[in-house]
DNA sequence: TAGTGGTCTAGACCACAAA
DNA sequence: TTGTGGTCTAGACCACTAA
């Protein structure tokens, strides 16, 4: 079982945030069960009830628990899946479709920054960039390209780890302490390019679900800019709308 | 000034988070404006800093402010478009971006419904509906089409009107007393079928973004099922994500 | 260096639900 | 009555920003 470190840079609720995060996702816990108490979660992690509290708002927030006083914390039923509000991994995103995930890392390098996200990235020209590319597979079918441009000097030696098998965000939070936490992005439908087309194995100028994507830590400091090129007869947004 | 009351029911941190989220909305802090600190706070209203910062979460939450370690507490400048999350009418989206908007009613007619909206409108086979197509203009051009199916057993007659010049979403709330208060949609990138190839003005298979979207009314029941083609070239989504 | 917000503790009392 | 989460206090130390 998962621990807290105490050492981490990484604040203790946040780490308990993880752990309970996992195991539902990990679906230890189904839709409807109970979850430990919060007396509990102090005494096996022997943190003060407002850490943990404060672990139990983020998964509150998140809407994946509800709370009800004098009852317990409770796993919430899933909604219409409401991947455009939140941000969600890759590996998480194919869970909740019930697809299996794959990656294919293409290209992983130091590039200079180009003019067309000086801006969005708040860089000066010439500033360096991890460049990172991979190709998404949902069933061993491709389904996505995804190009990560991060930022360098926040997250020196980011290239030096294995993307096919670890998220990136986690490696931020892990390694560098960088938690994204929010992003602005734009969706557009565009043709395939013939380099596309090929890697994604479609025809030329099929129909993709274009993201251009700026995520930024809580600081507010963009730390990457991400496009994914999604194929439109394999990938589909699901959203709610409120008046 | 208003003040916080220790004798109510309401718990102070909400009293407080009342008191800010007014001063707000009142104008006396503007975006970017600094908000008092969390000391100034504790002071001013005897409350503890836990409690402060109870208060400074709600707003957090709601986006109204955002918070900079060893800066201070500030006022948001309001949301990137907001278009995903938030049920908006054609023509306050084209004021939004700037475009002058344009309806022209291709077909209005009264249809059997067809099995594949059967379950979504929660409706019995056979069961009527107002079936309304209509082509968007963007500053004259050709945008999208968008196609309306209508329960019309709870909107009877809703066809005898002028689609071309009114919204369908204000004639539902002045005419039937319908107001759609929640949505689900589905966004897809699709390729142009020669028919609305022709309609838009492009060419056959040109990527579209394609919305399929059940709108509920305040009860919780479906009012009417929307098929939307808008111009890949034309057209992008934008949107905010969180952690 | 002074002042900000971020994290964390160790208590306390309360409201609510279930047995 | 017992155990749950909800509210609140009074501290402490840290990380970051700006002067």
């Amino acid at each position: 079982m998962k621990d807290i470190s105490r050492s981490s840079k990484i604040p203790l609720y946040y780490q308990l945030y993880e752990i309970l995060y996992d195991q539902i996702q990990e679906g230890i816990w189904q839709p409807e069960d109970m979850l430990p108490t919060e007396s509990e979660l102090v005494e096996r992690y022997n943190l003060s009830r407002a850490t943990v509290r404060q672990a139990f708002e983020m998964l509150v927030n998140q809407g994946l628990v509800y709370r009800r006083q004098g009852r317990g914390t409770f796993v919430s039923r899933p909604a219409f899946e409401q991947n455009l509000n939140r941000i969600i991994s890759f590996w998480e995103d194919m869970k909740q479709r019930g697809l299996k995930p794959g990656t294919i890392v293409l290209s992983s390098e130091l590039i200079q920054a180009p003019d067309d996200v000086l801006e969005s990235l708040e860089i000066e020209p010439g500033q360096e960039l991890a460049s990172l590319v991979r190709l998404r597979l949902a069933d061993d079918e491709p389904l996505s390209m995804e190009h990560s441009l991060l930022v360098h000097d926040l997250c020196p030696g980011v290239l030096d780890q294995d993307y096919a098998n670890n998220s990136l965000r986690k490696m931020l939070a892990d390694q560098y302490n960088i938690r994204i936490v929010s992003a602005k992005q734009t969706i557009r439908a565009v043709p395939a390019t013939k380099q596309l087309a090929e890697l994604l194995d479609i025809d030329v100028a099929s129909p993709l679900l274009h993201i251009a994507r700026i995520s930024y830590a809580e600081t507010g400091t963009p730390i990457e800019y991400l496009r994914i090129n999604l194929r439109g007869d394999r990938y589909a947004f699901h959203t709610e709308l409120r008046e």
